[in-house]
DNA sequence: TCTGGGGTCCTAGGACCC
DNA sequence: TCTGGGGTCCTAGGACCC
């Protein structure tokens, strides 16, 4: 028996729940984000493998989802559904003997000992598929970046196995940005520096990458292109350290009074997330973004930590006081700190 | 690319203190 | 105050992830 990290993720998620109560879908391009409005401004949560197929994908600006693929079905996000669906499908997992660590709505890490992870994430996805009748893709890993990084590969409704063995095999020639924490702004940076796939990052010098990158992501870079990660797979619960509301309004505001309102209704939203933590926050933060999409962030540490709802709607109007609000404004949004735990 | 919402962690500079 | 070195906190911004 050895230690494996299991990555379990399920395919289209959110896609999949709408069709799941709307059969008559399926097969069909589906499109859920926003209201369901491809007018509206609003991205695409989540496309179907056959709106896909049109260029459709997460964070695809609906308009342009409608535009190129104009016999999609576009549905309004159900954030309680999906949860709901989350909560039954990481209960069916902790039935297994395995170690559950969830990392979000549709994706969970498992630790366990097996001869044969093949066959057991064969029976993960036999489980999952026999109680929601959802299909997943399971990695397979001797950590959890592989694991990670092996779904991938799995996708869809697969099973794929990524180790130290193999890692070089698969990973070596690919851009650096194939890594999980890499995306396209560092993907580019390196690039620049001379490290463009995964085996040419992993050579680097890790001096050479703090200087560039700072003193912990440089070298930490370098370990992911090799492979190397944690492989502790803990159901320790998860604890916020923030809680935030923000929206983008369909117009842009320019009346003050206007803005001071929003902000009161965000300020409300966030302090009936905080007195449901059950911990007070130490910060307030607002953030406007105007017009032409320049986000800026201003924040007070609270005088004491506080889950009152007048100290905060106060503190986040004091915030908004901070900001130069001459031109039009895009999206606002109120966040509350909790105190960070104690080391 | 007319570009959501909810999060996390890291970085860097300045303040402040000894 | 022609003024070091280090620690910690605060703050804004950036990048990434789902």
């Amino acid at each position: 028996m050895s230690a494996w990290v299991l990555h379990v993720d399920l395919d289209q998620f959110i896609a999949a729940v709408e069709i799941a109560r709307h059969p008559e879908l399926r097969g069909r391009p589906v499109v859920v984000g926003g209201n369901g409005d491809p007018t509206e401004r609003a991205v695409v949560a989540t496309a179907s493998y056959e709106a896909r197929e049109f260029g459709v994908q997460s964070g695809l600006p609906l308009r342009l989802a409608a535009k190129r693929c104009p016999d999609a079905v576009f549905l309004p996000t159900d954030a309680p559904a999906y949860q709901e669906v989350s909560d039954r499908i990481m209960a069916r997992l902790r039935e297994l003997p395995v170690v559950v660590e969830v990392l979000g709505w549709d994706e969970a890490f498992l630790g366990l000992d097996t001869d044969d992870p093949e066959a057991f994430a064969a029976e993960v996805r036999r489980a999952v598929a026999d109680d929601t009748g959802l299909s997943c893709s399971v990695g397979i890993g001797d950590n959890k970046l592989r694991a990670k990084l092996a779904t991938g590969f799995a996708k869809p409704a697969g099973i794929f196995r990524l180790t130290k063995e193999n890692w070089w095999a698969v990973m070596a020639e690919r851009p650096t940005d194939a890594l999980w924490g890499i995306g396209r702004k560092t993907a580019k940076k390196l690039a620049e520096a001379g490290f463009t796939t995964v085996l040419q990052l992993a050579g680097a010098d890790a001096d050479d990458l703090a200087a560039r990158f700072g003193p912990r992501l440089g070298p930490w870079y370098r370990l992911l292109a090799g492979g190397i990660a944690d492989a502790e797979v803990t159901a320790t619960p998860y604890v916020a350290r923030s809680r935030s509301r923000e929206t983008t309004y369909q117009q842009d505001l320019t009346d003050p009074a206007r803005i001071e309102e929003e902000i009161d209704v965000l300020a409300e939203r966030v302090v009936r997330d905080v007195v449901a933590e059950g911990r007070p926050a130490a910060r307030v933060a607002v953030k406007v973004r105007f017009a032409p999409f320049h986000t800026h962030t201003h924040s007070v540490t609270l005088p004491e930590p506080t889950s009152d709802a007048a100290a905060i709607g106060r503190a986040a109007r004091e915030v908004l006081g901070m900001f130069t609000l001459g031109q039009p404004v895009r999206l606002l949004g109120v966040r509350a700190e909790f105190p960070p735990p104690p080391s």
